[in-house]
DNA sequence: CTAACTGCAAACAGTTTGCAGAACT
DNA sequence: AGTTCTGCAAACTGTTTGCAGTTAG
């Protein structure tokens, strides 16, 4: 999902593309594959504009989020970390993999597990609407030489 | 884990055994299999023992959290919740569903799914600590008559 | 022009902490 | 007695909200 189809998402819903909204998803795009969180946003988002609020990020991604344009979550600290959805039509969800030691964040996808998924709802009648997995653990760099 | 053994380890670790603590302590085992935030903990605990507040209930869940007495995790509602591990030797991880209508939460296990993210682990070359599988949705209740 | 948007500061919710008195050993 | 613990209230942190002024369309 590209920065004019957001846009264009936003005016569909009625609303104005002020030029911290423009910052804000700039940055977003910018940092495909990372994961942000508030303070994280409002720093690169000085790099663009000098003024640009806590509460209009979060009250932004609010929206960004209600629309399916972001995925938040919440990290072991407490934060909400943000990240564009990199999707196309066919959502391809994916999970995460956490450096504790390095702080890294590694994505994956597996088809299988999401199959597992799938089947454990059948059986416990469950009609799944999202998930999420995390595994925490040391990455290469970190469990080996530091 | 029972609540004797759970008390030596407290006095193993120098710590005295409290009317409160030993009230948390009971509340936790009497809802083994349940997941209970601090409110729900405050409310049974009174029923022990009147007068318990949340910074002592907060204090002692941190110790047993650290001891790997009880394990929290962190709902969609941001509030923290608190599960006692019911393991004897081989722990045995499970995840949960969580039912965005009712509230409620599904233990489950599958051992494919463990084994799959140890397959993910090794080809990241990650050293897997710990992992949580969040699903979200509708319980059986909930998606037929509400 | 006017409805939506923004920054600010105050409000909130969950959690943590300092302190003086209470309780365990 | 001496140390650890507790309740209380105040402090903290991340997030949300009310308001008066600003801006996009």
């Amino acid at each position: 999902m590209d920065e004019k189809s957001i846009l264009a998402r936003i005016k569909a819903g009625g609303l104005k593309i002020t030029r911290q909204r423009e910052v804000i998803i700039t940055v977003l795009i910018e940092n495909k594959g990372n994961h942000l969180n508030l303070e994280q946003i409002l720093e690169k988002s000085h790099i663009y504009h000098d003024n640009i609020s806590a509460a209009t990020i979060y009250r932004n991604i609010t929206f960004l989020e209600q629309n399916g344009i972001i995925k938040k979550f919440t990290g072991h600290d407490k934060k909400s970390y943000y990240e564009i959805e990199a999707r196309g039509e066919a959502h391809k969800h994916h999970d995460h993999l956490f450096c504790v030691k390095c702080g890294e964040i590694i994505e994956f996808y597996n088809q299988q597990i999401e199959k597992l998924q799938q089947k454990i709802a059948r059986e416990t009648g469950f009609k799944i609407l999202d998930h999420k997995l995390e595994i925490y653990g040391e990455c290469r760099k970190c469990s080996s030489g530091e």
